[in-house]
DNA sequence: TTGTATGCGTTATCAG
DNA sequence: CTGATAACGCATACAA
């Protein structure tokens, strides 16, 4: 079922069903109808393969995630959902390429197999080959995060630092004096994560800042670290009353490490960061905190994609999004004795 | 950067470069390690799409996956993970369609546009349209899960009835006499949701074989509706001690409706289903249930998938697992009183 | 062991 | 308004 067999049953010639289909030159109505019965007869739908290869384009974006082996957190996974529902809602479909930190071949395969017509690359580090290896092969490209010297890339983040910094004011204010830093995990950190590293910097300057005691753990990305790193906290600084957090996945150990402790929020302990706004509903008080916009970020990271493919030669542009802080009932006044 | 350019430059001809590519036909020693050199040299690496086009065949492979409203939930991260790494083990790529039962114009591009080899359809209805559609579009496919009257198609699923079956007899082991089953939401039930049909199922069947009575509830997949939900099962049946659940996103309203009404799992109240690892670990105490093997499941559909491909002629088979209950420690024998 | 020629299904250019 | 025909880049049957 080609081209061919739809212009012979109607009669005419394959580049009028073609043009018929593109619109892309004035075809009469009646000929468009004749076309147009047997296209729905036969079901006919061109063949992606050829059309691009013909058209130089492949109506296909490549996104990049982390592999399986890590599994996805839940800001990660809004990111791929936007990113596919914006995709398809230009008629575009994405072709997913597992890839951790170095360039293996499914990595390769997108980058130079030329079969998709620009890349979004998710979870990147301050130093990223892919970046490097995407730039060189003037594959257009968006990042979801930025590299340490981002110079002329396009690319989408939220500005950890400065939400950071708005919780530890927000928590100066409420009159916490010694505060803590539950980061994402110590590989992570180690391997330059931005959102990690940003927030370590915002943190410690706010805290300075503010004339806060500062105190800062790194913390894997489950619920059983989260549970023994809320318990060492308490043991080895007993007089930290607030915690900020960018690590959702330790959040479930936390909130038992609260509970194993007798310890109320917001009464006893605050707790504040940069959460995906599920979690922070799901937490028990709800989370007053920096909701990350992940199906913002991806629609904007496809919009910016797709402007980057329609005008190559454009300027990079870029989206720093500072979300507010939704209060919700996890900080409160830190309470004195 | 085409084939061509490589053979002039190696000064041989096209077809020359081809083969010693594909390795389908001896080329000399010393033509191939030239061949190679220019290749390396200029990074080429064969065009996708014209590949495609030659050889009928696109080396990649199509998920359908519920679209991003409604969120995933760990489970079905769980496949979207192993698919996507069990294809690229194969280096084949995965094509993403967000599709919500209808056919919308994603998953018609991937029916009928011949951009895939193959389809693995994930989350689909006791009825489901799109099954019957890549059918007859005599487009290889597996399911994860399995519609009513499989006949002659190739599926994975997890036997939920078996499963609960097993969760039911253990409560009863436990002598619990009255048990709730929390199920998914009204509106999968609705829609004809098989996890969700066959769990009521084989809940009723093994309440009934076991003489306990039997109670079930909908519940929607938020940790809001698990509290809510909970609360209504305690006052509509106080004597109620033991639930099953299927349902992972109610899972914190569970747990934080248990605290709020005094109740110690598994002293006071047992509770088991079939959920994700993960979830089942988080959850305090950690659950006794059945494990969803997501990964192992979107490894072997892979696997169908791939034997289906090398043969379309062959049987249909499948593959319905049954993974132990892992006993951890949230069921308890019922305390009378 | 290698080269030539054809086909894969479209799009787009050039004629009419 | 419509028809031939040449790319697009690769794989492969056919020759040598």
């Amino acid at each position: 079922m080609n081209i061919g067999e739809i212009a012979r049953r109607a009669g005419v010639s394959r580049s009028t069903v073609s043009y018929a289909l593109s619109g892309k030159r004035p075809v009469s109505a009646a000929t468009v109808q004749r076309i147009n019965d047997v296209i729905a007869e036969l079901g006919y739908r061109p063949n992606a393969s050829a059309r691009a290869l013909a058209e130089g384009r492949t109506r296909t974006l490549g996104l990049v995630v982390p592999p399986a082996s890590r599994r996805l957190t839940d800001v990660q996974l809004g990111f791929v959902g936007s990113v596919v529902d914006a995709a398809a809602a230009h008629d575009l479909d994405v072709l997913l390429s597992p890839s951790g930190g170095d360039h293996d071949r499914s990595f390769e395969r997108i980058v130079t197999g030329r079969r998709v017509d620009g890349v979004i690359l998710m979870e990147i580090l301050l130093e990223d080959p892919r970046v490097e290896r995407l730039s060189q092969a003037s594959l257009p490209f968006v990042t979801i995060g930025h590299v340490e010297h981002p110079g002329a890339s396009w690319w989408v983040d939220v500005d950890y630092g400065a939400l950071i910094t708005r919780c530890v004011h927000h928590l100066a204010d409420l009159g916490h004096e010694e505060v803590v830093l539950i980061n994402r995990s110590a590989e992570l950190v180690a391997a330059g994560y931005g959102p990690a590293l940003r927030s370590a910097t915002g943190f410690l300057d706010a805290t300075a800042a503010r004339g806060l005691t500062a105190r800062t753990v790194c913390c894997a990305d489950e619920a059983a670290a989260g549970l023994a790193c809320f318990e060492q906290i308490r043991t080895q600084w007993p007089s930290v009353t607030a915690a900020v957090t960018i690590n959702e996945a330790a959040l479930p150990g936390v909130q038992r490490a609260l509970h194993r402790a007798g310890l109320e929020v917001p009464r006893d302990f605050s707790l504040t960061g940069v959460i995906a706004e599920r979690l922070a509903e799901d937490f028990h008080p709800p989370l007053t905190a920096a909701d990350v916009p992940a199906v913002e970020l991806g629609r904007l990271a496809v919009d910016l994609l797709l402007a980057q493919i329609a005008d190559a030669g454009a300027e990079p542009r870029h989206a720093l999004l500072e979300p507010p802080i939704s209060l919700r009932s996890s900080t409160g006044a830190r309470r004195h004795g």
